[in-house]
DNA sequence: TCACTAAATGAATGATGTTCATTTAGAATA
DNA sequence: TATTCTAAATGAACATCATTCATTTAGTGA
């Protein structure tokens, strides 16, 4: 790529107005821009001008390539969905390749927590990387026999708790502590106070939002399959 | 209330500067103008501004009595959570009332939706009716002799459920369109055309969102019951 | 009487997403 | 070959919004 000059990336000559004779910019470019700032910066260092200054460009140059800040977020979000694992569908039984799906599905959003309304709520035209996943999953409720009418249904139920959960992946330690209002709720502090004493017990690997997370989905797991039997 | 002025509502004229010598804003009135102005214009309405406009008040006044825009949004998710029928654990068998109260905690904050995000992350402290909500809800599990060392963990699991449930209530109804890259995708494409069948033969009011909550919360209660026998 | 605090106004600020006029490069067209 | 059109960049400007600060005024306690 480097043509001319050998390691000049640090000082950035400013690039003059007008169409430059190779394109800067691309989708491709701009999602890994992202992707690289969110993790040096986190959601909240994600900004337009933020994000032209990593690729050496103007903040407005961004919108020759897509339509809104939203836009950008969805490229992030469909390169994500790429991270989950569906392989488990192919060749593990139906229980077994749901939880695995899921907690990998947890495990990347988690760390992506305002992805979760574009996904949520965005549709999947134009998301390749989202529909493969889709398509993947469609299949094991299929190859294990799963009522045809009811898939997506099952599917938006488990995403539901998905979702949901890697919301509880960011939660404070200290969610529920009451504080002055403590007395008022005794049995409910008492029930909180119990749960940080068998958390302390564990491995800290194995922390509060892990033991709900297992805790819920072996449920659904176990009650879907109950309706398919 | 009006003391002099008959009707001279529409006419505000403008306070002088100073303090008044009676308090115009308290954290009611501002927690009931927020909730007014987010059923007139949602929560794209929701600023400072217009709050302070709808409480004939100047912007910078109602930080003498919240710290930030998210203070007022956990004054609102406060006053919902007294909204969440919790009636049900008093009376009624385990089950039933695990399903009463999760599909008023998804109705109450589907039409609140920029509160999960505070719901899910924010410590309960200073949040009575919420934490009102919790005892109530630990007192039904209790009852129905759940382990106490696992009760807020089925809890926070059954909220995971509820919160990404809430979400699916707002996604529009082509979410899954896979538009142009459907013939990738032919199996899932198949289950979304099926699913669209079974609830165009439905009542309308039964949409797709409630039969997948139906579906998912029956599944994780019969999941979590037979943990608890 | 005098300080102190609470609660209001009004002006100012900084961040952020977005738009628009302009410039330039290359491809298509006449 | 000259001309036109489009894509992709710059740079200036905006609008919106949350928030802060100096100032003013009312009541309260020393």
């Amino acid at each position: 790529m480097g043509l001319v000059e050998p390691a000049q990336k640090t000082v950035q000559e400013r690039r003059r107005a007008g169409r430059p004779a190779q394109a800067v910019l691309s989708s491709t470019r701009i999602t890994n821009a992202a992707l690289k700032l969110v993790g040096q910066t986190g959601y909240k260092g994600l900004t337009m001008a933020a994000l032209a200054k990593s690729l050496n460009v103007a903040p407005s140059a961004l919108y020759n390539h897509v339509h809104s800040k939203q836009d950008v977020l969805l490229l992030v979000e469909d390169h994500l969905m790429g991270r989950v694992d569906v392989s488990a569908f192919a060749d593990k039984p139906w229980a077994e390749a749901v939880s695995i799906w899921a907690h990998s599905y947890r495990d990347v959003f988690a760390a992506h927590l305002p992805l979760i309304p574009v996904i949520a709520l965005l549709p999947v035209t134009n998301a390749p990387k989202t529909i493969t996943m889709y398509e993947a999953v469609t299949n094991g409720f299929q190859a294990a026999g799963w009522p045809h009418e009811s898939i997506i249904d099952a599917i938006v139920a488990l995403e539901s708790f998905i979702y949901g959960s890697a919301y509880d992946v960011n939660a404070p330690l200290d969610i529920f502590d009451a504080g002055t209002l403590g007395p008022q709720a005794p049995n409910f502090s008492a029930a909180v106070a119990r749960r940080g004493l068998k958390s302390a017990e564990t491995t800290p690997a194995h922390n509060d939002a892990d033991a709900a997370f297992t805790l819920g989905l072996t449920a659904m797991i176990a009650g879907l399959g109950a309706t398919l039997a």
